[in-house]
DNA sequence: GCCGTTTTCGGCCCGACTGTTTTCAGTCG
């Protein structure tokens, strides 16, 4: 029998739930807790954003603890946080902390314990503080630091300045730099494999640095040879295994060289994520082995704790004891687990493979263990027509024809043509005069190219959240992307509203750039994105994902979501150039980012079918 | 603070590097 529950607006939605557990978690930093408590709140956290369920009627039913991670201890804080947006600890922290002090953890170099010791003996409190302190040279009479200490944290200061926002390089930008280097790398005899690690194999929409990894016998060469790359502008580090250059974009890219037995090892490690291996050592751990960069090797057994062992082998529990030495021991090499590729490694914890693009500790370990990591994620090679282009009937920058030519070269069967709306007037939108026009010309392009063309429009959502052409023409259209170009900044509640009702409309439509963000540029407007998901999954309609580099919306968790609820993705490429028509390929590492399978999306069906799927007025 | 095909208590990922230290703590990825 289910709890009778009064729904009351909770203060706080999941995303600021998370917010809160973490700065509880920096601050019980501070103030030097155990360190595995800190992890429970970061853990809890991030079991917070991902749960699929309201959290606010998981609360209410009292099954918070339900969810992986979050005990009872947390349930009741998070409950707290729901109620009345904030809970005790936090109070206390916050109350005992000036507010700045949070800040210094963003200093480089600076973490909890040398931020207490100066907050301890200097009364530091914000990074101004500091920065006062390091230049009267207070810093350096502090025990444990000198004048080296002091210099790095006024460097890193000045760092922290430099980049507020943290500017980070976008996926595009990076994957190209990428590609050059790997390719660059396997033109050496001494590169016995080379391949892309980080965050950036992982599909990340915005990266730090770039991670590559190589295997050679004669890592001397090999090194010499990446510091021969045209792109290099400085050597940061030189040493056998690990090499870091700076390229004359800014880039800082790192090489690691290893022989090839330990290579799917470094790949693995330097592919991350730090949660996916922290919980993925932990899985080792249960299994009596222990993984980093440098292999998979067998611990020596540890002590029983009483009663016969789980291994078949009761007369070994009383004598296994662990050698007195064994904690300092360097790896034997006899117990090392031979690992030939990253499928064996997983294969060797009892687990399927994880493509890279999953690897973020956001359910897929589970997943392996029990054998359900989708094998079908979608491929570039899956995708069978581009959809949301526009062209120089509005603000594109290429002809229909040559448009239409492009997409045809790259191989694809079908190309949407999605022209702006007339209230964008700002994108030279179309009014229906001009879009009749187009559909003429549209037919004669037809005639000279081989792929099929789509009359389509990336209709504008109005404030009000109508779309912006009348039935007549939505009728005649064969396929339509809505989106919002303007009025981003409403609030939460209004921007909801229009976009429910936008989704409510009762035409098939596909919702572009879901949140509107223009990475390193524009935040995300505010919207709850999953009542937004839940009025498309009742009306008829799919969600894009947005291959612009500067886009990439909607985010992972947000299509995952929307796949969780039955909503078909199309990816598309937003195109304003020729050359754009290539952004497919971050769409496609967006899509499995966010567990995307070939049968999800539209734009894998041939283009009868695809036409049929998304034809606006059945 | 969380968790349990050994466990309800005693674990909880791993190694490199740096600066400050005489043997290690702190930070980072």
């Amino acid at each position: 029998m289910g709890v009778r529950t009064v729904y009351k607006r909770p203060m706080a939605d999941k995303f600021e739930v998370a917010r809160l557990l973490r700065e509880i978690g920096a601050l019980l930093e501070l103030e030097g807790e155990n360190p595995f408590k800190i992890r429970a709140y970061e853990n809890g956290a991030r079991a917070v954003e991902a749960v699929a369920e309201d959290v606010a009627a998981l609360a209410a039913e009292g099954r918070l603890t339900d969810v992986p991670g979050i005990g009872e201890a947390l349930a009741k804080k998070i409950a707290d946080i729901l109620a009345r947006g904030s809970t005790d600890v936090l109070d206390r922290l916050r109350a005992k902390h000036p507010p700045g002090v949070l800040d210094l953890l963003r200093v480089p170099d600076l973490g909890p314990k040398k931020i207490a010791a100066l907050h301890g003996a200097l009364g530091v409190g914000s990074v101004d503080e500091l920065e006062a302190a390091c230049l009267a040279g207070r810093v350096r009479g502090v025990k444990g630091f000198g004048e080296k200490t002091e210099a790095k944290i006024l460097e890193g200061i000045r760092r922290l300045r430099a980049r507020p926002a943290e500017v980070r390089v976008l996926l595009a930008g990076a994957l190209e730099a990428a590609d050059a280097i790997v390719a660059f790398l396997r033109r050496s005899p001494a590169a016995l494999d080379v391949q892309l690690a980080g965050s950036a194999r992982r599909g990340r929409e915005t990266v730090g640095d770039l991670d590559v990894v190589a295997a050679s016998r004669a890592p001397a060469e090999l090194s010499a040879h990446f510091l021969a790359f045209p792109l290099v502008k400085d050597v940061i580090a030189r040493g056998d295994t690990k090499t870091s250059v700076r390229l004359a974009s800014g880039l800082q890219v790192d090489l690691r060289i290893v022989p090839p037995e330990d290579f799917a090892t470094l790949l693995h490690h330097f592919t991350g994520s730090k949660a996916h291996h922290v919980k993925l050592r932990g899985i080792a751990r249960d299994q009596g082995l222990t993984l980093s960069e440098w292999g998979l090797y067998r611990l020596p057994p540890r002590p029983a704790r009483g009663g016969a062992r789980a291994d078949g082998d009761p007369g070994a529990s009383a004598v296994a004891e662990v050698p007195l030495a064994a904690e300092e021991a360097p790896p034997d090499p006899s117990a090392k687990v031979s690992v030939g590729s990253e499928a064996e490694l997983y294969r060797a914890l009892g687990l399927a493979y994880i493509p890279p693009e999953l690897r973020e500790d956001t359910g897929e370990l589970e997943a392996a263990r029990a054998g359900r990591v989708p094998e079908d994620l979608v491929t570039l090679e899956d995708v069978r027509g581009l959809v949301h282009c526009h062209t120089t009937w509005s603000d594109g920058k290429a002809t229909l024809l040559d448009m239409a030519r492009a997409a045809e070269a790259l191989g694809v069967e079908y190309l949407t043509v999605t022209d702006h709306s007339g209230t964008a007037h700002y994108a030279g939108g179309l009014d229906p005069d001009r879009l009749r026009r187009q559909w003429d010309e549209i037919a004669r392009v037809q005639e000279q190219v081989g792929i099929r063309l789509l009359r389509g429009t990336e209709a504008d959502i109005l404030d009000d959240g109508a779309l912006d052409w009348p039935d007549a023409i939505l009728e005649q259209l064969e396929v339509v992307v809505a989106s919002i170009h303007s009025r981003m900044k409403m609030d939460e509640a209004q921007m909801t509203a229009r976009l429910v009702r936008a989704m409510s409309w009762p035409v098939f439509k596909i919702w572009g750039h879901g949140t509107g963000r223009l990475l390193n540029e524009r935040p995300p407007y505010a919207v709850r994105v999953e009542e937004v998901l839940d009025a498309l999954a009742r009306s008829r309609g799919a969600v894009e994902v947005n291959g612009d580099p500067q886009r990439l919306d909607l985010e992972p968790r947000h299509v995952r979501a929307a796949r969780d609820r039955g909503i078909p993705v199309v990816l598309s490429v937003d195109a304003h150039s020729t050359g754009a028509l290539r952004y497919l390929r971050y769409a496609v590492l967006t899509a499995r980012r966010g567990w995307v399978r070939r049968g999800d999306v539209l734009n894998t069906l041939p283009a009868d079918a695809f036409a049929r799927a998304v034809r606006p007025v059945a």
